[in-house]
RNA sequence: GUGAGUGUAGCCCAGAGGCCUAAGGCGCCAGGUUGUGGCCCUGGAUAACGAGGGUUCGACUCCCUCCACUCACCCCA
């Protein structure tokens, strides 16, 4: 028997309306937003997420799905989603709208982990890119649209974790710093720190391990490392989020695993842990547009993970309404009846009256059987003297009450 | 990539070397006399007990290998 593939669900039909839940939220904030779909494809030139994500990130090194087309193109399937939208943009000539240019998606990321709990080969986001400016009352919008995004699905209890990791400019004299720091207590740090003090700088100071803790919380912090503008930048944004009533806590470890970040970072976390720490995350990522071949051009967002938020949504025990189903049941006996309930079954539809029509010839109670475990309240029942008669039989399941009707009263009587 | 736990019908699970030709519940199908569901009753279908190898007179039950799933680490959504 095939099994889905290691690290992938289906999505059965009762997990749908939590789906469509999340993404009618999500279309809604957009358009509360001025946000436009966009939906970029699952596969990609691989190249595009080694110059963006950057090689060096788990994400790139360890963790993408890359292989060669039949044409001898290296692809890869998009682990994230803004450097396609970025690609996009650069694209259609998007430079040319007026800016910034706000899009959103929600589509499949694929990355190659070891599954767990909200944690798949495949999971989906929703995401959100506003291209061309740099002005810190953008980074506030953005993250004021996540914030909204969660609130308005009745989630609760999140922190939503804040910084800002400087641009090309002093990011360099941090890491220095965070380097001389490191370099210190190079005695005290496990394994993995050792590797990223080389590799990936940044990252020390996300590391877990108790050992590390000392280390990394007296680490010099890049918010005193910021330059002017960068620090401005981050004054200015922390004010507009303070305007705008939305809680949130400067942590000064907070980073992320792509390098394409500028500026300011962020994370939404639920705030008893759980489904992996981070429902969503974003930031700033200035030099990106430039670095695929674009102008410079300033730009900010987020992806959220659709399967995490969906996790907690049942954590938290949140209504999602049920999907509508047909509400009428079309049962016939023998034969020539049979002739007439199909006619009929398609006239209701046609009249826009959902319908489920008995298939096979399975006795009348088998058929009522189906109409019950279906939950539908309403029975039509044709059998040949209702046949002769023009009339139809329809019964309330609910009550348990019938009447003939003239079967040409039906579409007005379901309405 | 690392570590731990689990693997018996569509689902939940009992069984712990011979009494298992594998039990029960849910669900599914059919019947309980004429053309009527939900409750109840009766019957039925569905499992080579994750796969392969080994120990044994005998293995669903013990051992080994593999695979899958789950959870955790890493990292992230």
């Amino acid at each position: 028997m095939y099994q889905a593939p290691r690290g992938t669900v289906d999505i059965l039909p009762q997990e749908q309306a939590y789906w469509r839940y999340v993404e009618q939220k999500a279309a809604h904030i957009c358009q509360l937003y001025g946000y436009e779909r966009i939906d970029t494809p699952a596969i990609e030139d691989a190249g595009l997420f080694n110059r963006s994500v950057g090689e060096g990130t788990d994400i790139v090194d360890k963790e993408m799905y890359t292989f060669d087309d039949r044409g001898g193109n290296k692809l890869a399937l998009a682990p994230e989603g803004t450097a396609s939208v970025c690609r996009a943009y650069l694209e259609h000539g998007m430079q040319n709208l007026p800016q910034p240019v706000k899009l959103y998606y929600i589509s499949s990321m694929f990355r190659y982990e070891r599954p767990q709990a909200g944690r798949y080969r495949q999971h989906r986001q929703f995401g959100c890119e506003a291209i061309g400016s740099d002005d810190a009352a953008l980074d506030a919008e953005v993250i004021d649209t996540a914030w909204q995004f969660y609130l308005s699905m009745n989630i609760s209890q999140l922190f939503l974790a804040l910084n800002s990791i400087g641009c090309k400019e002093c990011r360099p004299v941090y890491l220095n710093a965070l380097r001389e720091h490191y370099v210190q207590h190079g005695d005290k740090i496990c394994v993995d720190c050792n590797v990223r003090l080389v590799k990936n700088r940044m990252r020390l100071l996300d590391c877990k391990k108790p050992s590390c803790q000392p280390v990394a919380d007296t680490a010099p912090k890049s918010v005193d490392y910021l330059c002017q503008p960068c620090a401005e930048h981050f004054d200015k944004l922390q004010r507009y989020l303070g305007l705008l009533g939305i809680p949130f806590g400067v942590n000064h470890r907070l980073v992320r695993g792509f390098d394409y970040y500028t500026r300011t970072v962020f994370e939404v976390q639920p705030q008893g842990g759980g489904s992996q720490g981070s429902l969503g995350g974003g930031g700033r990522y200035d030099g990106l547009i430039e670095e695929l071949g674009g102008k410079p051009t300033a730009a900010v967002g987020f992806g959220l993970g659709i399967d995490r938020i969906i996790l907690q949504l049942k954590e938290q025990k949140i209504d999602v309404s049920p999907l509508a189903k047909p509400r009428v049941f079309v049962a016939f006996l023998g034969d020539a009846a049979r002739d007439e309930a199909i006619k009929l079954a398609a006239s209701l539809r046609r009249n826009g009256i959902g319908v489920i029509q008995a298939i096979g010839s399975r006795s009348l109670k088998a058929q009522l059987r189906q109409a019950n475990s279906l939950a539908i309240s309403r029975a039509v029942i044709i059998g040949e003297e209702e046949l002769k008669a023009g009339t139809v039989i329809l019964r309330d399941m609910t009550s348990a009450s019938q009447q003939t009707v003239p079967i040409a009263r039906l579409p007005e009587l379901l309405k």
